[in-house]
DNA sequence: ACTCGAATACTCTACGTCGAGTATTCGAGT
DNA sequence: ACTCGAATACTCGACGTAGAGTATTCGAGT
């Protein structure tokens, strides 16, 4: 059990527009798209009506009316309840002051890098900072003088995207220069490891074992595959 | 279809495992925990033993042996086949070049931020920066002097991930400044309909219709309960 | 000789999520 | 009067994941 009885974000925006007035789940979805929360918060059919269900059974939202217009099919009007407004509350300022770890894809990239030999990562990586280059001037163009420019508050979170994506692209940038001048701690081993032999990268990618400098390969104690393991494929 | 047939990273770090030596799942698990792999992708026994399989299925890895020692549980050994090897640099290939938007909690947060009143909100920021000079203290702590100082391409992820910390921190702290001395633009509006009557946030959270200034808040269409809002919980 | 906790090695299921699919209706155009 | 695409308003089932639970075994201590 994930501490609330409902633990998909959507579930806190849901809550958000009931305290506005009262809706549909349809409607939902498009107020939500509209005012684009779309880009921060992961919104699809299946997991709104999961969730607007959710929120019924735990007594955070109730059902005010259903009702239908013209031949279009039935719709249910919620609103929230009390319980809503607090969990509402509640959940907003956990999520305010209390970070979480979250995972990221990068990341785990990241901590399997020496898998690839170190020029090719080094490209790669490039390749990264062009996308991330180009994010960045998309929601220039967004934000800029084109779009509406609503006051900070209204973008907040676009704000807060943007300076991860700077510090990320800064961050990478760095990382491919330390690479190309080999003044990156260790890279030495690693790329040793994908020139002298096939490409055995046995506990490279590990960060046990500091191997004191010296020493050759002379222990490592890995038999198997190895000559044919490049040939393959 | 999400593109790859096994999409879990965790399948990735198990690729990447059985490229250095044939193992069994626990073996698996035991080395991601002592490599602190655990740090930066996600590890837990029931999506171990699901991604051991579909990866099996698919051909991407094989079974070497079955055998059991002393009293124990049998184990099956696997190893990672052409086709898996392949995958596997594929997969990485592009992780570290194509970013991906993720979803994060705080963002989430942050886009419905006009739904508490401002200093409220200033004080949770301020909670979140306190947890997140902690984070960084620690992780100096498990970097620094004390423990073992490997060479920086065995901590790398550890970089990233500080160096996203330390803009969080800087980002939180100038919003908090930012909302204390009213330079927030917005926040005339913000602070209004919290104060002038009970809780009202209408459309505050919207960043749709401009609100062209000046006409108070008359248009605002919400009759509902009022009074006792705040008073709950 | 016995205890007790840590480690080994998984299994199982409830739960959440994704997103393609469906069926209808409205409105702009010809 | 008719067409055709966009919008409305959801349903459904396959899939993935979390993580508690289980059963066993080893080893340190008394």
């Amino acid at each position: 059990m994930t501490r609330r009885k409902v633990s998909n974000p959507l579930a806190l925006a849901v809550l958000s527009l009931l305290r506005e007035r009262p809706m549909h789940p349809y409607e939902m979805s498009r107020t939500l798209r509209q005012r684009n929360k779309e880009g921060s918060i992961r919104l699809n059919y299946g997991s709104l009506y999961s969730v607007v269900d959710k929120l019924m059974t735990h007594g955070l939202i109730e059902s005010q009316e259903t009702v239908r217009e013209g031949q279009r099919p039935e719709r249910t009007i919620y609103r929230a309840t009390p319980a809503g407004q607090a969990e509402f509350e509640d959940w907003l300022a956990e999520l305010l002051s209390t970070p979480v770890k979250e995972y990221t894809q990068f990341e785990a990239g990241l901590s399997l890098l020496p898998g690839l030999p170190p020029d090719e990562v080094a490209n790669l990586l490039e390749r990264r900072c062009e996308h991330l280059e180009e994010t960045l001037a998309a929601s220039d163009a967004v934000l800029g003088p084109g779009g509406a420019d609503l006051p900070r508050l209204y973008w907040i979170e676009w704000d807060y995207v943007r300076a991860h994506l700077e510090t990320d692209l800064a961050w990478t940038r760095r990382l491919v220069r330390d690479i190309r001048d080999g003044s990156l701690e260790g890279i030495g081993e690693w790329r040793r490891f994908h020139t002298t032999d096939a490409d055995s990268d046995a506990r490279l990618t590990s960060g046990e074992n500091p191997a004191p400098e010296g020493d050759p390969a002379s222990q490592t104690p890995r038999p198997p595959r190895k000559a044919n393991a490049r040939k393959a494929t």
